[in-house]
RNA sequence: GGGCCUGUAGCUCAGUUGGUUAGAGCACACGCUUGAUAAGCGUGGGGUCACUGGUUCAAGUCCAGUCUGGCCCA
């Protein structure tokens, strides 16, 4: 190629504006991808996917990692409802797996995703019934299985979209008889091991939704109650330690359900409360009143009812009163007073009424005392006859409340009416006030499972580690498990009763079960009629199958057995469980507890729980509220919005131990760094166009060696690798926002504003084969390779999509290995030389800048600068004054260094001529080039490297 | 009401065992560049480290209390 004219004097002025381009363009090495700027995330992802499932990517990999013999790694799925859209909660769930999965696989793990669903319970079954009343048994379980299958199918869509890779085609799900079967063979476990028993106690009954509710199936909401003070007179046994007008006194107690007076049967003081046995006077009647109430109560009661003390005749402890008997307000019966730990003497009199049948307290006080237990409320939470009121049968309690008061203000019982409103339980479905009523229901005892439970614990990695204390507490105070259900949309508890109606618990009968559901799915149970169930499982006549279904928990907390267990890739106990904290309580404890029952130990090694999704000002992001306001939640918004990368990107940047704030201003916040990042591999790939590894790389061909390079090279490499070591051991600890943070501060200032822009002049105006332009490359392919593999389990797509541009890749960036941090780059003489360096780069930019601000001249590099060096830093003062080190790296035509008291910088404009085709200010040939220049363009000319 | 957690620039977060002038990214302002160009570079403003008290030569960091918000439990 001929040299072009110089039409320009040596020491000419940049071509005007007016010219459209340097007759030098062309000689010049200038970047060339086709990887766009622009993402159209939108629009690309979906074809990326595409690819991904056309090739079978999950298997290959799977495949790839069994045929290296790799040690398995397994996170197992913690099954979603199929009952609604993806919302963001969910979405940073399963992100937050992928991030695992897809780092746990490149650093050489076999890592198995096998999703799930959690397919049976209210959510579905409500809203089935909403939309058909009345219908059979089987007619709901198929209509619920329809309805789980749809959301099945929408969810796996969005879980996909995002990017997550695992068994799309075969995940678990707690509906299929499979399932079902092992979890009626956990069950079997459970007879066996005697912890299954039947018993008519309190639990949390949900008028609403007809049915017993699990503690994790209750929410707290406020609710407004009459609070109410009643006077029990005393009947006989009063005691002689308050004298002789006790007999005359009576005894207050405070409640807040008045509906509970019916079932009242007894009342309860604390042994040790002091009480005291008072005259009080009621202002506005003046009637006069003898009561017997706590000490410290006393100016409370009169605050809230008015009843002024005037005279107090005696005192005493709580265990003087045990042996009183008093009347109930409405009902001839007698009352007693029992003592018990549980009064306290926060609220009310001190003297708690007892309902054995409306509350757990009550009914283990009740117990313990022989005072019986009466629940006189029907499913619909309407009184029965039991109540002992005609009036009032049929009445809903919440309806009753009103009479009751009436009842006792007509008989003088009444002392005192407030409304209290206060947090309350509500069922999680139907929103209705939970209400407590005694019914025959089936529990688990944990009394057997605690210890062992406990044990497990102490023995699990919690993530973050307070999660350690949160549910060893839960499951220390954790009463028995109520686990039978009224419903239909759910796995048949598998008892059934003899003819006298006594319970059928045993091992082998339960298995039976177990094998007919696996061969003919759960229908059968609800298709068959007594008789026909009987005869299957040769059971005698007369004996009839229970009607309930099991507490979802218990589906869910057999996944262990069911999937872990079952399926070829998994096994027991698995290394992580990932959910939401709120699974302290649910599904952490449940798999817990039924892993303990079913193999003697945990079925994790690790748990790790994030945060709740919150918006911007930490407060609860409600679905029903986020729409309101007109704040989407759906994760489909915003893949469909901003891409799938940006919503990881998003996930990776949040602190998962805490809770998330989400608004889709965060969003927008992260698609800045996003283009960096882009930007960043784009630049670096532009780079990379005319270089391939195996002849280019000057390490690999030894043209230099690690100690030969450029001392900016050299910098940088040390940078790369203490950066790899830096991700690598951030993804160890799957704090994934330290891989965000790190990747993209390297981005922007190692790589993007010190490392390119300094190089740039090289990579483009050196002669292509140099050594120094080569030593650039081999630093930009080792960053390229070495960022976009560190970035593929968060930038799934994007990172996979800069691979495949890259001329020296093959395959997809997810079947790779992680790179691997080389200690022998991470020089610390040369980190510890920039950091000198940096700081006389600061000093610098700041003189030149202060030119630029007066106009002196206008570009970086058109400064010569002069440092003044503090103390002596004979390293420091060398590299300075090498010229072509100084005026690459801080891209500046000259450099001078003095030693003086503190470091300073001036700059004044070079005296130099500018050099057309590098646009830099160097001497110049007679060519009226720089020589760098000169001989570039001779090389070009003879096709071969000047040096 | 109880347990656990949380509070650092407008926003998202760093801040080692107490030790110089509390850092980064986003956003903002100003400037340069038109050979990374719907990009890139430079400079700059912006903080009573929730509040109050204590320990200490020294506190964002340790202790106590108050407040804020979250999860769980009642």
């Amino acid at each position: 190629m001929p040299r072009p004219p110089h039409a320009q004097p040596p020491y000419a002025s940049p071509p005007p504006m007016s010219e459209k381009q340097s007759p030098y363009k062309d000689t010049l090495l200038l970047p060339q991808t086709a990887f766009p700027m622009r993402a159209n995330l939108t629009g690309n992802e979906p074809l990326r996917l595409e690819s991904w499932e056309r090739d079978d990517l999950y298997h290959r990999i799977q495949e790839k990692r069994r045929s290296e013999n790799a040690p398995p790694f397994i996170l197992h799925d913690g099954p979603p409802f199929a009952n609604g859209d993806v919302h963001m909660g969910t979405a940073l769930n399963k992100i937050l797996k992928d991030f695992v999965v897809k780092s746990r696989s490149m650093a050489g793990f076999r890592a198995p995703f096998i999703p799930g669903w959690d397919c049976h319970g209210l959510p579905i079954e409500f809203k089935v019934a909403q939309q058909a009343r009345d219908l059979e048994p089987v007619e709901i379980r198929q209509r619920c299985t329809d309805f789980a299958a749809k959301f099945i199918d929408v969810q796996r869509a969005s879980f996909r979209r995002l990017g997550v890779l695992g068994d799309w085609e075969k995940p678990y799900l707690t509906m299929d008889p499979a399932y079902e079967a092992n979890v009626i063979r956990v069950f079997a476990k459970l007879v066996a091991h005697g912890c299954v028993y039947q018993s008519e106690k309190p639990v949390q009954w949900s008028y609403g939704a007809h049915t017993a509710l699990a503690e994790a199936e209750v929410e707290y909401r406020e609710k407004t109650s009459p609070a109410i003070f009643v006077a029990f007179a005393i009947e006989r046994g009063a005691p002689a330690a308050l004298g002789e007008h006790a007999a005359q006194a009576a005894i207050p107690i405070w409640t807040t359900t008045p509906w509970t007076l019916p079932a009242n049967l007894g009342l309860a003081v604390h042994p040790e409360i002091v009480y005291q046995l008072t005259r009080f006077q009621h202002p506005d009647t003046d009637t006069t009143q003898l009561l017997i109430l706590a000490r410290d109560l006393v100016a409370k009661f009169t605050e809230s009812t008015g009843w002024t003390p005037r005279e107090t005749l005696a005192e005493c402890p709580g265990a003087d009163l045990a042996s009183t008997h008093t009347r109930h307000p409405f009902i001839n019966r007698t009352s007693p007073v029992i003592t018990a730990r549980f009064v306290t003497t926060e609220d009310g009199t001190g003297i708690v009424h007892i309902a054995p049948g409306h509350g757990a307290d009550d009914y283990v006080a009740g117990r313990e005392h022989n005072l019986g237990l009466l629940s006189p409320v029907d499913d619909d939470g309407r009184f029965t006859e039991e109540c002992g009121l005609p009036d009032l049968v049929g009445t809903h309690v919440f309806d009753a409340n009103p009479k009751i008061i009436d009842l006792l203000r007509e008989n003088g019982t009444l002392l005192g009416h407030q409304e209290y409103t206060h947090s309350y339980p509500h069922c999680w479905r139907s929103k209705t006030p939970v209400i407590f009523r005694a019914v025959e229901q089936f529990f688990i005892s944990l009394d057997t499972l605690r210890n062992q439970a406990l044990e497990a614990i102490a023995h699990t990695t919690w993530l973050p580690a307070w999660g350690k204390n949160r549910i060893h507490d839960t499951v220390e105070a954790r009463p028995d498990w109520c686990i039978s259900r009224q419903r239909t949309w759910g796995v048949p508890l598998p008892v059934f009763f003899t003819p006298d109606g006594a319970p059928i618990l045993d091992e082998s009968l339960v298995l039976k079960v177990a094998d007919l559901i696996e061969k003919e799915g759960s229908n059968i149970w609800f298709a068959s009629s007594d008789a026909e169930l009987a005869t299957r499982l040769g059971l005698p006549e007369g004996t009839r199958k229970g009607r309930d279904t099991l507490d979802v928990w218990i589906d869910s907390g057999c996944s262990h057995a069911a999937v872990l267990d079952s399926h070829p890739d998994l096994h027991a106990p698995c290394d992580l469980y990932l959910e939401a904290t709120d699974q302290h309580r649910g599904w952490f404890q449940s798999s817990l507890m039924l892993s303990i029952a079913q193999r003697g130990g945990p079925p994790y090694k690790t748990v790790m729980t994030h945060g709740f999704v919150v918006d911007q000002d930490r407060r609860k992001l409600s679905k029903s509220e986020a729409e309101k306001a007109g704040k989407p939640i759906d994760a489909a918004h915003f893949y469909n919005k901003y891409g799938a990368d940006i919503v990881r990107l998003w996930a990776s940047s949040i602190d998962w131990q805490r809770e998330v704030p989400f608004g889709e201003d965060l969003f927008k916040q992260v698609t800045e760094p996003y283009r960096r990042l882009r930007n960043t591999l784009r630049i670096l790939l532009g780079n990379l166009h005319d270089f391939t590894p195996d002849s280019d790389h000057v390490l690999h061909n030894n043209r230099l060696t690690p100690d030969s390079l450029p001392p900016l090279d050299k910098w940088m490499l040390s940078r790369l690798h203490q950066v790899t070591r830096e991700c690598r051991a951030a993804y160890d600890s799957y704090d994934f926002r330290r891989v965000f943070t790190t990747l993209n501060q390297f981005c922007a200032t190692d790589l993007s504003a010190i490392y390119i822009d300094a190089t740039k002049d090289c990579l483009y105006c050196d002669a292509a084969d140099s050594s120094r332009r080569r030593a650039a490359q081999t630093v930009i392919h080792d960053a390229f390779s070495t960022l976009t593999r560190l970035l593929a389990p968060i930038l799934a797509f994007t990172a996979d999509e800069a691979w495949e541009h890259a001329p020296f890749t093959s395959g997809c960036v997810h079947e790779q290995d992680f790179p691997e941090p080389d200690l022998a780059f991470a020089n610390p003489a040369t980190l510890n030389l920039f950091r000198r360096l940096f700081k006389v780069r600061d000093a610098v930019q700041t003189a030149i800048e202060s030119q630029i601000q007066e106009k002196s001249f206008s570009r970086n590099n058109e400064a010569a600068v002069e440092v003044t060096l503090p103390q002596p830093d004979e390293d420091l003062a060398a590299i300075l004054n090498d010229r072509a080190f100084a005026t690459e790296f801080f891209i500046i035509a000259e450099m001078r260094t003095t030693t003086g008291n503190s470091l300073a910088a001036t700059a004044t404009k070079t005296t130099l001529p500018l050099c057309p085709r590098c646009r830099a200010f160097h001497p110049l040939l007679e060519s009226g080039l720089c020589l760098r220049c000169d001989e570039a363009i001779a090389a070009q000319a003879t096709g071969k490297s000047p040096a």
